[in-house]
DNA sequence: CTCCAGATTGACTAGTCAGTCAATCGCCCG
DNA sequence: CGGGCGATTGACTGACTAGTCAATCTGGAG
């Protein structure tokens, strides 16, 4: 026999994974509890059995997530690269967090980063360390003198979140085209946006037309 | 003759900015009907005399304030100052439209912008409109020459409203201070961040090959 | 003063749905 | 085998609330 893990369905995680979708499609608050049952082929009952609450399979899956992303941030933070290059890294890590599974994402970005009121205020430390984790970024880089020390640490490090958030708002709302071309163009983008400017580098003269 | 919203008190607008607060205290799906008539101190039924659904009140308040953005952003494009400028202007219209009713705000970006399954999807051509303004004022940046033909002008566009609605969570999460002294930093930082960029531009040549 | 139309009231209805629970299943162990 | 226990089932309930509606009020016109 093999181990009940291993071959046995694991409903828990088929809750789990049909939530992200049913939540994806239809919003946390428009969809009932049976559509999740339904779309994990389980009974209704069964999701009381592994979750107190409908609340709770969304906390659940928001904590999985984000902490998989914190780790990641220290992981490229201990990396010995410049400052540049890990943002880069966090840029590149977020952006496939969403091509990899653009479901859970959507979920995480629309129901929790942003609800004041309920889930995001629930997490708020949680969401709060990964903007450290940026700024921790950041603040190496003021110090070695790569990046201005005219612009708080804290301050850069919510336009970059804030920037890669609304690219994937723009995914996910599809105004923005989601090919693998776009996604790789994407994490060069934001970070030559934010690290680099907006504005013409050539400040002593404009460029010589012809 | 006399519409009654000339004299006596505009009930609909009572209902309206009661909705303001109230949707701002508990959120959207948090809070009831009554909740929004006790607050205006109007009965139950009036709420449904002057709007067809509770939705109704929330699309009302969303339409009326980002036609004002539009506005704002339309007429700030017109004038005749460096692109940069214009940008300071737009940061500085929604951070100004934040400290004059931040549970408007709070509401619009809460419950709409980001609201993908719901209010979001359906006024996302307005919301299309503002990303498109600030992209217009790029586009005509990097026509001039100050800003860099290596960016899209929608995904600039993009990272500076994606950076502004970053730092109206910030106060709305009240994880970052909200003083006039803050707010005033704040219109000059993100466009100091977003136009100049995070790197020091101190280094004689970053471009060693050309 | 009478009449009307729109403003205002709040009790009521109809439907929804999160969460409960008693029954049943199926697997392993002694 | 038998018995125990967690997994699983789905019908049910209790609470909640968006939206309705018939009654009442109010102020101006004739």
């Amino acid at each position: 026999m093999a181990t009940a893990a291993n071959s046995a369905p694991d409903k828990r995680r088929m809750i789990l994974d049909a939530a992200v979708r049913v939540f994806a499609r239809q919003g946390f608050h428009h969809c009932r509890v049976s559509d999740v049952a339904d779309e994990a082929g389980v009974a209704y009952g069964l999701v009381y059995h592994y979750f107190n609450s409908k609340e709770e399979i969304l906390n659940t899956l928001f904590l999985e997530r984000w902490q998989i992303m914190l780790d990641a941030i220290g992981e490229i933070d201990a990396r010995d690269i410049p400052s540049r290059d890990k943002l880069r890294s966090v840029a590149g890590f977020i952006i496939d967090s969403y091509r990899h599974d653009p479901d859970l994402m959507k979920v995480i970005i629309v129901e929790v980063t942003r609800a004041a009121n309920s889930f995001g205020a629930l997490h708020l430390a949680e969401i709060r360390k990964a903007y450290e984790g940026i700024a921790g970024i950041v603040e190496a880089a003021r110090e070695e003198g790569s990046f201005r020390s005219d612009i708080p640490s804290e301050f850069a490090a919510m336009c970059f979140y804030g920037a890669i958030e609304q690219l994937l708002t723009g995914w996910i709302f599809e105004v923005l085209p989601r090919t693998d071309e776009e996604f790789e163009q994407a994490k060069d983008l934001i970070v030559e946006a934010i690290c680099g400017g907006l504005e013409n580098a050539t400040t002593s003269a404009p460029q010589p037309s012809a």
